[in-house]
DNA sequence: TGTACATCAGTGAACGCGCGTTCACTGATGTAC
DNA sequence: TGTACATCAGTGAACGCGCGTTCACTGATGTAC
């Protein structure tokens, strides 16, 4: 069978490409999972090989490097990212506890559902540079499309405990130590709760409002 | 001159003694200038001695490694806590703002001054066991001598938004969120003002109060 | 369809770099008498 | 006080371990005719 043939066939992808993308997926699972269980920089190459069930000289048919690997999984992620961004309207009056709900809630189930590259990211950006600039970058991105929903509370005739931004850091920075508690057993909350225990303590920081 | 001599002399430690504490203070004190500058990770043992002037093996005659030098840097610390410890009484009411105040400027202060060991522990506790034991350890003790002041809250018929412990995991993260983000430039503080949009965001956030 | 050759994904032992650690050596300090 | 010897802090070149990375090899898949 010629090549044309098998492209004629349309069914059948090369074998060999086939069986390329399924070792590549393989290292991808593996590395994610064994990054979660023992951090980014306690894990080896032949770690990621061995949990994947190849040779160490395979990981470099696909990857460069750990770094390299690191990248490729934040694309999938930047990519599952784009897909929100086409994501309903929403409410931005952030005298409304709804609105803040909202968010919340996009950020924990996020950070929740990435957290091996969530927190790979943040090990890697820790010796490299340019991992490190990435993550500021991710960080900017984040807040820029929440940072004028901050003004609705000053418009209200509310005043902010301080800056916008500096709101927006100490906010992100609590969602974070709450999930951080709770992957590590530290503290026990369902999804549900912590969003609206959040939000509660955002809403009433923010506006000086009972909720 | 015989030991006994010297010793009566008094004023006059040994001279091979005063050279080895003095390496051995040099070591410490370029360990945290070069541990704050590129971080625990990326610093080698040569980069600790080559900023303390002082010959790789060196190193050795005082530490067994580098986690053992964070070790000594952190029992300067806890010697430095101890201190604290016995400090004045103070409110801890936190359905009074100062009583949070106090709170916040006494871990603000505490985290500033200790910077670059804190964010080292950190960074080793990632790769090390024994450090996580520490930190986790470290956050316990913070914790307890706290945990009981949240209860004036609900005490005086207010509603916590959470429960006490999650509430300080909130606060704290908070606190080093934008202590992290003063440090690397992301924002620009005093400590005055910080520590009071702090308390301010905290206060209402815990009582549900205006202030 | 069949055969001969080319290419490619995967293998795992071997290589070699970087850095922690050692150790023989030096000069200064301490001790004995 | 002076001399001879012992000890110790510091030195830096050399060693060696761990792990990232390479590469000759294998068997399977693809291509040419």
């Amino acid at each position: 069978m010629t090549h044309a043939d098998a492209e004629a066939g349309g069914d059948r992808r090369g074998r060999r490409k086939e069986r390329s993308a399924e070792t590549e997926q393989a290292l991808k699972d593996a590395a994610r999972e064994v990054f979660a269980e023992r951090g980014y920089l306690n894990t080896k190459i032949t770690d990621i090989t061995a949990a994947a069930g190849r040779a160490a000289g395979s990981f470099y048919n696909h990857f460069a490097s750990k770094e390299d690997l690191l990248r490729a999984l934040l694309d999938d992620l930047a990519a599952e990212g784009d897909a929100d961004a086409a994501r309903p309207e929403h409410k931005e009056d952030f005298t409304d506890p709804d609105a803040i709900r909202y968010h919340v809630e996009a950020y924990w189930r996020f950070s929740r559902r990435n957290w091996p590259v969530l927190r790979a990211m943040s090990q890697a950006a820790l010796v490299n540079d340019e991992f490190a600039a990435i993550m500021r970058q991710f960080a900017v991105g984040q807040r820029t499309d929440i940072l004028d929903h901050m003004a609705y509370v000053p418009a209200a005739g509310l005043r902010l405990p301080t800056s916008p931004e500096a709101g927006l850091t100490m906010m992100f920075a609590a969602i974070e130590g709450l999930l951080q508690a709770t992957r590590e057993g530290t503290l026990e909350f369902t999804d549900e709760q912590a969003i609206e225990d959040l939000t509660r303590f955002f809403y009433r920081g923010l506006t000086g409002r009972d909720y």
